[in-house]
DNA sequence: CGCCGACTTGACACCAATCAAGATAAGTGG
DNA sequence: CCACTTATCTTGATTGGTGTCAAGTCGGCG
């Protein structure tokens, strides 16, 4: 929607990369306990490339392009989406600092990516990257789990997906996003979606309008409640829990 | 719901394992083209276990159990799925020959395993495989491209319960078993379904009567014909990749 | 022959998509 | 700073698709 050119702010050399390690992950749920040693890391910030996105909206590549690299958040989130043939927009997968995408099909992109906010990115050439790989094998082990671990995400999507009502999506996803210290404050319960009502309804497989529906039922229920767009109070975590384990006819 | 001592017939050890590559994945739609070595090759088969199961109902592996072992698929079709907090079973996916499955997350398998017809499955030590890989980088980066592999497939299923109404998931599901030679006899258009209706539902999110329904529209429609419970006739593949793609209100 | 399981069909209620319009926040330019 | 436009989100009314419960059919097996 937004022109490129203004979204996509800079692309900086490989020097100034940030000495932060690149396995974030284990900060969040994954369960992956992986620490890359040094030389290993040294190795992956020879070959990085860092990307700055000013706002969100930007392309990083697009379904069925000739796929070049890999990508790793270092911060920001980048939504991972496919197109049906008739035009449907599916949301795959919001990926957070620490995951890594773009892993090629065939030598093209299947998915598209887009960074809903500021970003910055890693890029690796695929061609360098697997080199690296074949001569560090704890590093492509590393990988191995990444991928592993994004199996099991789509799986979870699946679920929801394959049998739970739209109230039931909605306090699934709630709940996932009280894992994230960066969107959740615990203090005062008050959860900071980064994420547009638009994104969420594709990322759900449910219309906009439902959506919205789904959100005043829980807060009728006194489960949430909508202080604005983007900021969500949670009042009854266990009420949300129940909800989302309840009977579901479909 | 059969019980195991009868279904899981016998146990063999590794050396009579048979000399078929270990990757036959490449006769089938996945786009990998990876040819082991011949000494790679013979460290899988030196770690292999063969498990053979006479008839349809046993149980691999069951979510939440202790992950010890990875198993690749020689012949016959194992389901694998995941139960929700409330009850419900979702089929994340059908594996077959060449397939790979049971990668643990943190020591325990997240899904249950299950033969649907007699099969022949290899069987190998989880630690003893990594090893194997840490040794062998081109193993270990065919094992990857199978797990990115299935990862593309879970995302395709996402597209399917995302936006697809019923006949469109049959008509998808029935198109994707098109390409395999084994189900379909492209001389009379015959299509021999190896998943009862039961397991069909499930794994396209719908009920068991919607699915029977979603038949008998495709069949009013003049695009399929029921033979049998399990053939199939396919008379319109035109028709039902249009079906596929049209647009879809849900 | 009769039981049993797997599958199909029918009737009905209900949830969710759609179309349309209103409300709120965020930019934009004077 | 305010009026304007725009984007985003919400609410309302309606229609259709799908789950559920119930009954019926088909085929296999003892």
């Amino acid at each position: 929607m937004k022109p490129l050119s203004r979204a996509l702010k800079s692309i900086k050399a490989a020097p100034e990369i940030r000495a932060r390690p690149f396995d974030r992950v284990t900060d969040h749920p994954s369960r992956i306990e992986n620490v890359l040693s040094n030389r290993e890391q040294q190795e992956l910030r020879s070959i990085a490339t860092v990307l700055d996105y000013g706002r969100g909206g930007a392309i990083i590549f697009t379904e069925g392009a000739e796929a070049r690299f890999v990508y790793a958040i270092d911060e920001g989130i980048v939504r991972i989406s496919r197109h049906a043939s008739n035009g449907q927009r599916q949301i795959l997968a919001f990926m957070v600092p620490g995951d890594l995408f773009g892993i090629p099909d065939d030598g093209i992109y299947v998915n598209t990516a887009e960074v809903i906010c500021p970003a910055r990115i890693y890029r690796f050439g695929w061609q360098r990257l697997s080199e690296v790989m074949t001569r560090e094998p704890q590093l492509q082990q590393h990988l191995l789990m990444k991928v592993a671990h994004d199996l099991r995400q789509a799986q979870r999507q699946i679920m929801i997906l394959g049998h739970q009502t739209t109230h039931q999506r909605l306090a699934t996803f709630l709940l996932e996003f009280l894992h994230y210290p960066e969107f959740y404050d615990e203090k005062n319960s008050c959860l900071i979606l980064p994420i547009s009502r638009f994104d969420l309804a594709d990322y759900l497989g449910i219309a906009r309008e439902t959506l919205a529906r789904a959100f005043t039922k829980l807060e009728y229920d006194g489960l949430v409640r909508r202080l604005d767009f983007r900021a969500i109070q949670i009042l009854d975590v266990v009420g949300l829990r129940s909800l989302k384990s309840s009977e579901a006819r479909r």
